[in-house]
DNA sequence: ATGCGAGAATGACATTTGTCACAGGCGAGC
DNA sequence: GCTCGCCTGTGACAAATGTCATTCTCGCAT
């Protein structure tokens, strides 16, 4: 408790949380083409990088800063896809560049990237197999990702995807304290209900009887799991690696 | 309906049916080296071609048959996440084949499959450039897909779940007659329920309501799509392009 | 023709989740 | 310290979905 007390000086959005960015599988030198043949994008805070409608022919790697990927409902609801954090390469890989996005990007806060045009992505990986391999590793992985939110958000009704979401963004934020993980972020019910496709009312619910359950408890705002054996049960966790287990 | 009567004459699961295959992306040159490199695999009828927990460290090309790829939830439920035909590729494209398969394929009839290993789609990536682009292709196609799903199983009920379910299995057992799309297989509540993650009766009162709306209608056992626009306003349809359109 | 078995259909009821309305808490800025 | 706005918490009720039991239908094997 004494030791939680200290969390409100902890700079939320730790870099190093993050278990592993999707930009990982590239070597330095990838890194760095990729880097000369992008554009650098500042967007502000609350600003958007992209909406639905326009084409989806390129990619963007997160310099700094973070991005919420979600895609509209209806007038008054919305579902979030994904974040994406410095270190992580994100957009469709579609080498036609014939899809629009139906999604829209939004920066958390100030927010950096570089924007790369698919046409030099394919350029890229006709003349370099190393990058190629690593390219086709990122598209794998996304779709990893994809795939194990699928069945965590489907599978075992809301508490079952709750439970899920949690043990993601614990990953997503990562905190520790006394042994116990933490969600090193203040996140309202309203966005976790988001990212589940639920409502905040029965988010609120449900965090409740967690709360009940002595397997949660909040301190300053932030979400600690006391009892993650328990989350992992409620959503069948089949203990997929941490590479794959974020938002 | 005379018209209809024939069609128990057409042969189920038509080739030239499934709108585009995953491997549609690779040349003919890619599926020649594709077929050297790979070993024939004939798996029967509700034989498996690999079950959970071996290591996915290859991938498949279907020559000839279907196969179900689904997933076990408890002893007695299961989730079907993808169908497969002649001319797909399919398989988890992860290049350190470090994970290992949490779902089984299973044979829905007599299949004749190529099987690659990773390393050997590894090395023709490095080597040739044209490859890599179309296998990056294919990989983002495949992450398409699978996003799809995600947002029409998930955002809309159960209800929006088997209407956008029945649409995409009208692209991928296509069948027409009279201007009307159907679904040219015999396919039980069960199954349909086992893809969008609901129970058989809940599949079975939602088509009953189908039904009673005149939204659909039943052919020989085989689900005709009377009223399109209304399946898709129901799932909020946004129309995206047929080589995601299916299961 | 008969009986069997798989799947469909349906009623009754429980549980989950959503909807609406409103009260309470809490922090930012004045 | 006050007030405003945003978020949380909660009750009452409705709608969606699941669960269980039972009957019906239809094709197939004998």
């Amino acid at each position: 408790m004494v030791r939680l007390a200290r969390l409100s000086s902890v700079k939320e959005n730790n870099l190093d949380a993050l278990p592993v960015r999707t930009a990982s599988v590239f070597s330095d030198e990838h890194i760095r083409a990729l880097n000369s043949m992008s554009q650098t994008k500042i967007v502000e805070e609350n600003e958007y990088l992209f909406k639905e409608g326009v084409k989806a022919d390129r990619i963007y790697l997160v310099q700094s800063g973070s991005v919420k990927l979600y895609r509209l409902l209806s007038e008054d609801a919305a579902s979030t896809l994904a974040l994406y954090f410095e270190g992580d390469l994100f957009g469709e890989a579609d080498p036609k560049s014939k899809t629009v996005q139906h999604c829209r990007a939004l920066a958390l806060e100030r927010t950096i990237v570089s924007e790369i045009m698919q046409k030099d992505i394919n350029s890229y990986v006709r003349e370099d197999g190393s990058f190629a391999e690593a390219y086709a590793a990122w598209s794998g992985l996304m779709n990893r990702i994809t795939q194990s939110k699928f069945r965590d958000f489907l599978h075992y009704g809301k508490s079952g995807a709750l439970c899920a979401l949690l043990l993601r963004l614990s990953n997503t934020y990562a905190g520790e304290t006394d042994g116990k993980r933490y969600i090193n972020k203040r996140i309202t019910n309203a966005e976790m209900a988001e990212m589940i496709s639920a409502t905040r009312e029965s988010v609120n619910r449900l965090l409740g009887d967690l709360r009940n359950k002595k397997v949660i408890s909040m301190i300053e705002g932030r979400i600690v799991l006391d009892d993650i054996s328990y989350l992992r049960k409620v959503c069948n966790c089949d203990n997929c690696p941490l590479e794959i287990c974020r938002m």
